[in-house]
DNA sequence: ATTCTGACA
DNA sequence: TGTCAGAA
């Protein structure tokens, strides 16, 4: 076995990777993170930001939210904001927040079998 | 080479 | 959002 460091421990994921999975540049992820409280990565070894496969979920909603729906910084922080406040109240609202996560997979997903390679629907 | 912060366009 | 400078 080779030795593990905390960037190439498959349960953290630095920026460039993250970048690549939700498809949006580095410092886009920088800026993300002072708009929505809701991201939030550890910083190591200095400013190392280390995501977790949690951090990349609320990323891929995010782009979803911003790109797909076309929501404005605002609108996609306040909608997030609900979200958690749903799954925070814990008064059997739990299956809120399942149901509004499984709306905004089934959309994307619409968008990604809607004929359109380009998932951001920009370049 | 990769990422970080701050700043400006 | 894109790009740059200077540092780690």
């Amino acid at each position: 076995m080779t030795t593990r460091h905390p960037a190439s421990d498959p349960r953290y994921l630095n920026i460039g990777e993250v970048a690549q999975i939700v498809n949006v540049a580095p410092h886009v992820l920088r800026y993300w993170e002072k708009e929505f409280p809701q991201i939030r990565p550890m910083k190591r070894g200095g400013n190392r930001r280390f995501y977790r496969p949690g951090d990349v979920d609320t990323l891929l909603r995010i782009r979803h939210l911003l790109y797909d729906r076309r929501f404005t910084i605002s609108g996609a922080r306040e909608h997030l904001r609900q979200s958690s406040d749903a799954a925070a109240a814990g008064g059997g609202s739990a299956q809120e927040l399942l149901d509004d996560i499984h709306r905004e997979l089934l959309d994307l997903h619409r968008s990604l079998t809607a004929g359109s390679p380009d998932v951001s629907g920009h370049e």
